[in-house]
This record gives C-alpha cells, structure tokens and sequence, in this order.
DNA sequence: TTAAATGTGTTGTATAAACGACAAATCCAA
DNA sequence: TTGGATTTGTCGTTTATACAACACATTTAA
C-alpha cells in the first residue's frame, strides 16, 4: 500500500517516542507530560521529538489515532459490507477505547479525542462504502460517512453517561436496522423486508 | 568511570545487535548463525554491524564477556578483598556461566569461549590485586592474576567432567586454602595461623 | 568439475539523530 | 508584580546509520 519504504530509523525513534509517550500516560496524566519527559524516557534527542512532530499536541493526536486504530483493526473491515456485526464490533471497539482512555486521565483533552476518533470512524464509512459501490455521488458518499461517525460517536457519548452497565453491543443493537435499513436502499436493493 | 559519554545511538544499535544475536544463539547454533541474520533481527543495516564489530567473531567475543560480566557482577568485586568468599562467589558464576552457555550449544567454540573467560577472569583478579596494594612489582601481580585465571578456569573444567553432582562451593572451597595463604604471603602478613 | 547462489567485508553518499546553544514563552514563588 | 526557573521550539554542526554497489569467498546443486 506505502509504495515507498521509510527509513528504519524513523519507524524506530517513532516507536520510541510513542511507547514512552503511552508509558508516561498510564503514570500522569497528559497536562503533566512535557516533552522533555517523553524524550528522556525514549533516550532520545529532544530536537529529535520536533523532527517528527509538531507539538505535544501532535503526538497526542498520533498517538490516540494508532491507538485506535489498533483497536478497529482497521484492515478487518477493508472487505466486508456495512452490516449489522460491523457496526457492532465498530461501536464496540469505540467504547472500548474510551474506557481504556478514562483510567488515564486525559483530563480536559475530551474535545481532542473526539475528534480523532469521529476523524477516525469517518475514514473507515468512507472507505466501506465506496467498496460496496453505491450509486450515489462521492459527495453523498461522504456525508453520509460524516453522519454515520457522528451518530456512532454521539451513541458512545449516551452509553457512558446513563448506560455503562448494559453491555455495548446490547446497547447499540436495536437502534442499527434503522440505519442499515437507510443504507442499503439504493445501493445494492437487499433491503431486509 | 568511563568519562567520555558514549553517543546513545551507539548503546541503542549495541544493544539491538547484542540482544538479537542472543535471541538466535537460542534458537539455532553458533556455526548457522549469519551476519546477514543477525542485522535482519535487529532491524539494522548490515553495514553497521561492521562499524561496532569486526566480524561475528568479534561480536562472540563481546557478547560472552558482556555476559560474564554481568555473571561476576564484577564492581562488586572491586571493594573487597581476594578471601575465600570472593574466589567461591567468582568460581560459582563461572560455573554457572558455562551451564547456561551448554544449553545454547555452541559446539565447537570452546577454545574461544575458555579464553575470553580467563581473560575476563585475569582482569578482574589483577584488579584486585592491585587494589590490595601488594609489595610485589606489577609484572609479578599481572603472572600471579594470569595463574589464579587458568587455574581456576581449569578447576571448572575438571568439575564439569566429574563432579556436576557436586556443588561448585563444596567442589572449590578444600583446595582456596592453600591458595589464599600463598597470595597472603608478601602483602597484609595477615597468614591464617 | 562448473555455475549459481549466498554470505562477507568494504566503500561512497545521503540522511536521520545527537548535541549545544539560543530566544521566546510559560510557570511559580517571593 | 517581579525575577528566577523551567519549558518550548528552532538552528547549525557533527556523527551514526541506511543504502546500494562492489569484489571476493564460501557453499550448494547440477
């Protein structure tokens, strides 16, 4: 897929930055983390930390995407259609990683995460739906896969807040024929009767 | 101690070429084992391997002393004197050294192995001598540091060939005596009555 | 035996990382 | 508030590593 090859150097000091990054993360939290910190306990150069990122900011943002990422398993759902156990596992895998996020304490850096994870979910819609080749323009494509991030993410946000003790999958299950049902008409006609 | 601050790229890529070449030294033995392996391991250009170690052999040498080092813990052996319990502690981790490497079967090595332990061996009792401060001139010291090395050494291959059953510390400790009084002689006049 | 394949050790060049220094920003206690 | 201390982001220079290419040695298979 990354037709050009990166310098092993440079998968090595990312690895490094962000392993510590993610140590230093389960000891304090972010608001306490200075670069100084994570570069010390990479054992690398400081003006190397800046070589590969813009700030700390940046590596946050990096770091909760390959986090997430991990979590989807991104390629999994590189060939399957837009269906019931997809949308499961996905919502699954969202709260999931806001769960594991919570223990660490990123206080205050809620609206950073949002985003990459709606950033995040918006990517793999997107990429769904144009393999199960839907009639539609791209840009309907991507609307829609705007919609169904920010639907997903904004039912994460009502499961933590009133539902944690009713099981994730069991939570998102009865509201799913609704959207599926909306996306299937127009594409490939299965609609469920 | 070693005043000159090494460039921590260089401990980094030491480290991935040492603990890779430990990782395949368990897997498969010493003669199978490339150079070309050993980089591919460690993720590193082939190339830098030939700019921290001459040749595999180099790279044996090294990565057994490391070992052994870390077996003798040898600073601690830099405060004390030579009494019988150094002689039984340092005897205990050559012993047990070599026990570790025969399950790593580097067959036909054992001229190189024996050396690099005699040699790490006479550094370290020659470094003790010296701090007990002997009368004798440093010629004498380095000939003294060089028998006690071959001599215990050989002690560890007659218990390997007969006496495995036996503890190392029962198997050495009738025969220190003997030893100890002769290095006493000269030096403290501290000879056991 | 030869020929192909694989491994060795070296070299030249490009680039990532180390390092020290710096001004500016931020923090924190007096 | 002030002033010292820490952190941040950047820069120029030096050094270590990546990479490709090379001749040569060793192994392997035909």
């Amino acid at each position: 897929m990354t037709g050009s090859k990166t310098d092993p150097r440079v998968l090595r000091t990312r690895k490094l930055i962000m392993d510590s990054f993610i140590e230093l993360s389960s000891e304090k939290e972010f608001k306490d983390i200075t670069v100084k910190d994570i570069t010390a306990e990479a054992m690398i150069n400081r003006a190397t930390f800046y070589y590969h990122f813009e700030d700390i900011y940046d590596l946050l943002d990096k770091a909760l995407s390959e986090v997430l990422l991990i979590n989807l398993d991104c390629n999994h759902y590189q060939n399957i259609e837009l269906n019931e156990e997809m949308l499961v596992n996905i919502f699954k895998a969202v709260t999931n990683f806001q769960m594991s996020l919570s223990n660490r304490c990123h206080r205050g850096y809620e609206d950073t995460i949002a985003r990459i994870i709606r950033e995040q979910l918006e990517i793999i819609f997107y990429k769904v739906l144009l393999k199960q080749g839907l009639t539609g323009d791209m840009q309907a494509l991507k609307i829609t896969a705007v919609m169904l991030s920010w639907g997903l993410y904004g039912a994460s946000v009502e499961w933590r807040r009133n539902s944690v003790g009713v099981k994730p999958e069991e939570f998102i299950k009865p509201a799913i024929p609704y959207i599926i049902s909306r996306i299937d008409v127009g594409s490939t006609n299965e609609t469920k009767e």
